[in-house]
DNA sequence: GCCAACGTTGGC
DNA sequence: GCCAACGTTGGC
């Protein structure tokens, strides 16, 4: 099994969002590299950190997993949609997603900066300056390591 | 609101 | 294919 972070405005889509609906279609990502890792590399079963960016303070709040297998984007059909991709058809669309299932909201949120500031989780991808992809994979060290930051235990 | 970092676009 | 211009991300 793998293990991700995955970033969210919690102004647009939190994980109290995700809590109440269970289940979220990962949606309007417009990233090639992001996309590539929804399309290619995630499984079900996976398991995401799930960190809220644009946020006071940014940081890790909770756990997502993958469910099922990745498929296109509706939103890149949709003329209403601000996602909306006239350039990509159903033929052969551009932009390809995975569901993402509720797992854990936890105890107490882990800011970026205590992050940042622990020794265990050097290297972490999204921890490097100028690091704006929106999913990043994650060592499973890191990934227990915030967990356990966050006072979450699986 | 600022701005550094970085991805994308489009002229050539 | 190069690269300047532009747009976006996201922390601060």
């Amino acid at each position: 099994m793998r293990h991700w972070l995955i970033k969210s405005e919690p102004d647009v889509f939190g994980i109290d969002h995700l809590a109440k609906v269970k289940q979220e279609p990962w949606s309007g990502v417009r990233n090639y590299q992001a996309r590539n890792y929804m399309r290619d590399e995630m499984k079900p079963g996976d398991l995401a950190l799930f960190y809220h960016s644009n946020a006071t303070p940014p940081g890790s709040v909770g756990v997502a997993k993958v469910v099922g297998a990745p498929y296109p984007d509706p939103t890149q059909f949709d003329p209403e949609s601000e996602y909306y991709d006239p350039k990509s058809t159903k033929e052969n669309p551009r932009w390809i997603l995975v569901d993402f299932e509720f797992v854990a909201k936890f105890p107490t949120e882990v800011p970026l900066q205590q992050m940042k500031d622990d020794a265990a989780l050097e290297g972490m991808m999204v921890l490097q300056k100028g690091t704006r992809l929106s999913i990043t994979p994650v060592e499973a060290k890191h990934f227990k390591r915030v967990c356990k930051l966050g006072g979450w235990k699986a």
